[in-house]
DNA sequence: CTTTGGATCGTCT
DNA sequence: GACGATCCAAAGG
């Protein structure tokens, strides 16, 4: 991070606006805002809703998938396992579904506030090395579903700091899931300490590996 | 460093 | 009734 404080801008919602395979890459290194905590998006996975097996919108609309197929530019939060929140970025138009899981993001301000919502966390990176790790530094619940990322001031919002996306971005399959598990549909900033770790230690691959 | 098992409950079949 | 878009502590190399 530079030493002087970097100026903010929402994300235009034409980025945000298109098939979850293009947004996916695209978002990396931009940021999630929150009250005081600040973190740059480091690693995603783009779920294409009915026409991907693994998308919790494959079988269409029930209520816990609502958010995804409402309008792009907000927040769908689920709970998962019993315990964990986990957020995407929604990006298809009103009416069909598509979003962006946010896996992991690097701790940018704020850290006090997310070592203090993180107590498991040991080394910094593991503030918001996991998609669930991300929700509970950032303290995202379900109270959040349907948050509009893209309204300034609002609970939580996607801005940029002018950094660009990665032009490669690292990728490979995506993690978790027990279908659909052979697209290479998760993308991650390349050498970035605070990529997931992934399930069972599987190491990240990227293309170069 | 890696591997293992357990926690815990909303959602959809 | 089964199964998660997961995390963590503990134990072993």
């Amino acid at each position: 991070v530079s030493p002087r404080a970097a100026r903010l801008r929402p994300v235009p919602a034409r980025l945000l606006t298109g098939d979850p395979l293009d947004v996916a890459p695209r978002l990396l290194n931009n940021l999630l805002v929150r009250g005081d905590r600040v973190v740059r998006i480091i690693e995603v996975e783009a779920y294409r809703g009915m026409e991907d097996p693994a998308s919790h919108a494959y079988r269409g609309p029930t209520k816990r998938n609502a958010t995804m197929f409402g309008p792009p530019g907000r927040l769908y939060v689920y709970f998962t396992y019993g315990m964990h929140w986990c957020a995407n970025v929604v990006c298809r138009p009103e009416g069909v579904a598509g979003a962006v899981l946010l896996r992991a993001a690097a701790p940018i301000a704020g850290l006090e506030t997310m070592w203090s919502a993180r107590p498991a966390a040991k080394r910094e990176r593991d503030l918001c090395n996991g998609p669930a790790k991300l929700c509970q530094a950032l303290g995202v619940t379900g109270e959040l579903d349907g948050a509009d990322l893209l309204r300034p001031g609002g609970p939580i919002s996607l801005c940029t700091d002018g950094m660009a996306p990665p032009p490669e971005p690292a990728f490979g399959p995506r993690v978790g899931i027990s279908v659909a598990a052979e697209h290479p549909w998760r993308f991650w900033v390349a050498g970035d300490p605070n990529v997931s770790a992934g399930p069972r230690g599987s190491a990240p691959m990227s293309p170069g590996c």
